[in-house]
This record gives structure tokens, C-alpha cells and sequence, in this order.
DNA sequence: GTGAAAGCGCTAACAC
DNA sequence: GTGTTAGCGCTTTCAC
């Protein structure tokens, strides 16, 4: 058994070395205002000569902030994604915009993972706000709009932000700007030549399905452009990828290109091109509205629409902290733009 | 400003309810000895009824553990994985091991970035600890052998543990089997009847390079093959693996079968082998030390060595907690075998 | 502007 | 076995 462990250097270290009074150092720790400019630099020099660093345990015991943030992931979904190792890098990109942006305002992220079906959430997230105390929650899809767990930490007057939502309610909405992106994309298709192309669409139950039909849609309009037959459904998996690009490849207007919005249904639509013999992209164009690093690392690799995850979360760690420090947050909801990445998979029409 | 928090339910509101002192409710919390089955039970009852969960920053106030452990990561390597978006999903194993076995036990892992090369380096890892007090930090390469880590955890009495390390030395050695996994590969090239097979070795600070060419020697000894030009050595970049492989190919006894000790070397070498119109598996089989996600999506899928990262992590977590109970724990390092997928890279010598 | 007091939720030490 | 006491390191009052 490890000997008990105290703090080496505490604010009364400090203190005395400063000869000043704890609370001023405390002042000057969180940077309050009443403290004179000498005092605060004697105090600095005394930080920076004892090597002193706040224990947060003690920081969130006396009644502040618990610079936490927790980044609340499901459960089921991260730990397929782990364990399958195809390349799913939405948690790394988090942690890149998250972390990184934690530590620059001296916050912590802390990933958690809970079960979105479970009836049991309710104690899951309870548990983690009553042993952790965070400061602030990133929910992110399919948390960031159930109201089970937006009303709990509106409940426990916690900040929180919902990446991939953008309904009104509490917390800060934040979201890819998808239907930009589908338009982006379905514009450098037309710019290519093509007239024809189809949309694998995702399942209804995301809101962002929806954004991206209609950022397809409007552009092809734009162009002057039908839709008629050009669109397919699918539930991101890459069995209904395979049926939606047959049933569009079928159809007596087959596209000369296609949209598919996930990275799975892309690839799905590339493995059944390659069976019929279609070569991609000189008989098929083909976006993928995910990057994720497969995507590049197969033959050709796809065009595919960048999501700025990392950007994302770093802007939802900002307005987080942001609230937190009482400073002025926006009301609405803060959209990302994203990128297209134009790669092998998409050439012009023949 | 959110309103000050404070816990709502806590060790008060147990006893009260269970009509027992604070120090009871304590006891059961810890699963400590001394405590009547049936008070145990009736304080259990109002934990569960109260949703009663400890604070952990108060417990470490307390003065006992933090319940936090801290996985230490190279701030450079990482972000850089996470910026190239190539798959590397070296942490996401780490978290999947680490993260479900700290649940398990009622632990957080955190994860930190620290630079190796930095002078600081000692200051940033004090922070952490002072900041975060953790009740153990897991070392990945190359912190698992830099002795100003392992000495200043050392001194501060915090349980660690070393992963990819096997010198002696405070904490704990954890490693993957590199040479049995070399020794595994090796003979599941000399079973498909090869007998020219060719090596590329890591960088020698790596000590796991040692430890592969040794099982690769080893193996290639025990079936009386020669290793005699054979071997070329790489510093674990794509274009050291395409100069070592070139080496190999160009020998006037060019190897059937290459084994490349990481994924990028293992990668150039197949760009090699393609430019020169060798057809893999056909002309040359080719193994992979890593797994990463990448080597199953080229063509062909490489046969490669698994490493169970996820698994040295979950031991590593067992290991410090088992330490942190007081329960005995290993002396020697500990070894976990590693596996190797077999994929289309490798066939029967023609 | 600065300091002194009280207390956050919990555990260690000791008494009963 | 169980309860009591005294703090852990910090921040909040509220005096001065």
C-alpha cells in the first residue's frame, strides 16, 4: 500500500513565501480583480519558484469550478468502433479538438461512455456529474437530443454543448454545416459535367439525413437539375448501402455519379460498381460525406466531404468555458463549415 | 454564471437515512472490514435509494485515492496521428483496455499529453500530478524507459506502470511478446515452404527492434535457415522501409517473404514490390508487425502481427489498482502473447 | 485592496 | 463494531 499522498505544495506554501494571505493568493490564482499589480507579480514569482499547481480535488472542494469536462460518447457504439479497428477516428478527433483546447484554459476532458438505451441512463449520467462534478458535458450524437439527459444538466445547472444538434433548448447547439456540405459536394459533380446524380441518403431518425437530401436537392435545382429517381435510402450501414447504389444503378436513369452519406454506404457503392464492372470514377463519380482514414485507402481513394469533428468539439470546449468564466456566449446555433476532400473517385463526365 | 454546486446527495444524507454515523457509510463505500452485514445492508439500501454516489474530489480530499489513473502519451506523436488521420488507433486500443477496466473498478483514466524531448518535461508531468493527484500512470514509449518519469513517480509514491518496457526498475514492466511474434510470423512464413525470408529491423533505440530480430533469428535457426543477408534495418518511416526493402530485393539472394517490423515499412515495402511489377502474394509474401487499420484495407490485405495494446493497457490498470488495494502483485514484468492475422499478403512459395 | 473565518464532502485516527 | 474528532487544500463569505 502507497504511502498517503498530500499535496507537496499548497496555497499556504505560497502564502508564506509571498507573505501575503492565502486569499490573495487564491485572487491571484483565478485571476480576480483587487489585486494590486506588485502584489500579484510577488505572488507569480512565488508560483513559479515553489513549482505550485492547484490540486483541483481541493479547487472543486471549496465550491469553484472543477475545470472537467466531461465528453459524453455512446457506449455501444465507441466500443464497436474500437474494437472493429477500421479506422473510426471520431473519438481521436474529439480528443484533438477537445484536449487540446481544454488545456489551453487549464480544463481536462474526460471521456465517458453511456449506453443511450439503456433505462438506466439516468443513474449512468447522475453517477458521473455526482463523482466527477464537471464543470461542463459535450453530448454528441445520439445523446445531444434526448431530453432525458439535456434536462438533467439543465436540472443540475451544468453547461453543456450538443455537437451534431441544432434545435433550440438548453445548452449550445453545434453542428457541421451538412446541408452546405452536400451542396458542395453536388456542386463539383455538376462542375464535372454531371447531370445525373444520385443521393444515398441516411435513416430519418438523424436530423442530419435530412440537411444533406437538402443540400443536395437545392443544388441540383439550382443547376436546373431533376431529382426525379435520383434518390435512395439507406441507414449508414454498408448492407443498405450495397441495395440503395443497386437501385439507383438499376434505374433506367442510372447516375453518372453518387453521393452517399456515410463513409460505409461509399463503400458500399464502390464494391458493387467494381462487380458490375464499372470503373470509378470513369463510368462512376463517387463522394463519400465521411473522411474517415479508410477512405483514402482505397482503390481509387474517394472524394469525401471533411468533417471538422476536432473543430467541432474545440468550439464547444470554448463556449463551455466561456459560460462558465460569465462571459457572453451566442444564442444560437454555431455552425462548422465543413470541406470536400477531392480525390481519385470523382472525375469528369464523359 | 451557473449557480454554485455542491453535490445534492452525500455521505450526510446516507447516514441520516440508514441512521448510522458518516464513518459507517464510509466503511461500506470502501468495502472496509468491520461492518455488520446487516448495517452493511441497510446503508446499501439508502445508497441505492438516495442515488448516492462518493465525490471524488472530495474522497481524495479525504486524503485516499483519487480514483483517477493518468495514461501518459507522447504530446507530439499523438497529436500528430490524430492531425495525419491514418488510422493509428493506438490510444483508441489504449482507452478501450484502459477506460472499461478503470470502470470496472470505479476508476477514471485520463488521458495526458506530455513532450518526451522537452526540457519541462518535468514540470508538465508534476502539474499533472499536482493537479490531478492520480493514483497511477501508465507510461507509454517512449516515457516507459525515460528515467526523469519514472524516478519523479517514483519519489512521489505514485503506482505506475511501463508499457513496452522490460528492464527492472519501479513499476511495473508490461510488454507485448515481440520476439514470439517475430518467431510467429517466421514460421508461418517457413510453413508456406519459404526459405529466403527477409527482415526489416526498427531503429535500435526502439528495445523492441531487438527483441523481433531476435525471434525472426531464433525461428529462422531453429529450421536451419540462414539469416545471412538477410536483415536491413529501418528507423520505422515509410521511406526507410522502401530503402531496407530495396536493399533486400536488389541482393543476389532477394528473400520470397519480408517481414517488416511496422506497418509503414511493411506498407512501402508493398509500393517497392508493386513498382517492380513483384505480385504480392505471388512473387513475394509480406507480413506486418502492426495491425493498424490501414494494412486490412490495401491491397491485398496484409497478414500481420495483432498487438493486444488494449489488453497490456487493461492489465496495466488491473495492476495499479491491485497495488492501490494492497493486493500482491507480480515481480516479474508481465508478457502478453501477441497474435497474427493471417490475410491474402502471404502464400505457398511457388 | 486585503485578511480572517467558516465550510465544502470525505477519510484517517482514535475513542468508545 | 461503531461513533467522534480533526483535518485535507481550497474558495467563499464578510470583515477590515
Amino acid at each position: 500500500m502507497p504511502p498517503r499522498r498530500r499535496q507537496s505544495v499548497t496555497i499556504r506554501h505560497v502564502a508564506a513565501d509571498a507573505g501575503v494571505s492565502l486569499q490573495t493568493v487564491s485572487r491571484v490564482i483565478n485571476k480576480e480583480p483587487n489585486v494590486r499589480p506588485e502584489m500579484m507579480e510577488r505572488v507569480q514569482a512565488s508560483i513559479a519558484k515553489l513549482g505550485y499547481v492547484p490540486s483541483i480535488a481541493a479547487q472543486r472542494m471549496g465550491g469553484s469550478r472543477s475545470y472537467l469536462i466531461v465528453a459524453l460518447n455512446d457506449r455501444e457504439r465507441t466500443i464497436a468502433d474500437w474494437r472493429n479497428r477500421q479506422g473510426t477516428d471520431w473519438v481521436d478527433q474529439m480528443m484533438l479538438g477537445g484536449m487540446l483546447t481544454c488545456a489551453e484554459h487549464g480544463y481536462r476532458l474526460i471521456v465517458e461512455l453511456v449506453d443511450t438505451h439503456s433505462d438506466h441512463i439516468e443513474r449512468e449520467l447522475l453517477g458521473a456529474i455526482a463523482s466527477l462534478q464537471p464543470d461542463g458535458v459535450i453530448l454528441t450524437p445520439p445523446h445531444s437530443e434526448n431530453p432525458l439527459i439535456t434536462q438533467l444538466l439543465e436540472a443540475h445547472g451544468i453547461s453543456f454543448a450538443r455537437i451534431g444538434s441544432l434545435k433550440p433548448g438548453g445548452g449550445f447547439a453545434l453542428s457541421i454545416d451538412d446541408e452546405g456540405a452536400a451542396r458542395m459536394a453536388t456542386d463539383h459533380l455538376i462542375a464535372l459535367g454531371h447531370r445525373r446524380i444520385g443521393f444515398i441518403a441516411g435513416p430519418d431518425d438523424y436530423e442530419l439525413s435530412g440537411w444533406r437530401v437538402e443540400g443536395w436537392r437545392k443544388s441540383m435545382t439550382a443547376a436546373g437539375l431533376s431529382c426525379e429517381g435520383q434518390l435512395a435510402k439507406g441507414d449508414f450501414s454498408f448492407a443498405s448501402g450495397r441495395i440503395a447504389a443497386g437501385t439507383l444503378l438499376d434505374s433506367a436513369t442510372a447516375p453518372t455519379a453518387i453521393i452517399a452519406s456515410n463513409d460505409q454506404m461509399a463503400l458500399a457503392t464502390l464494391e458493387l460498381a467494381r462487380e458490375r464492372g464499372l470503373a470509378i470514377p470513369d463510368d462512376l463519380s463517387l463522394v463519400s460525406f465521411d473522411d474517415t482514414p479508410i477512405v483514402r485507402f482505397v482503390h481509387p481513394p474517394l472524394t469525401a466531404v471533411v468533417q471538422p469533428i476536432a473543430d467541432v468539439t474545440a468550439r464547444a470546449v470554448e463556449l463551455i468555458i466561456a459560460e462558465q468564466a460569465g462571459r457572453p456566449t451566442p444564442t444560437g446555433p454555431v455552425i462548422t463549415p465543413a470541406e470536400l476532400a477531392i480525390r481519385a473517385s470523382t472525375a469528369p463526365l464523359r
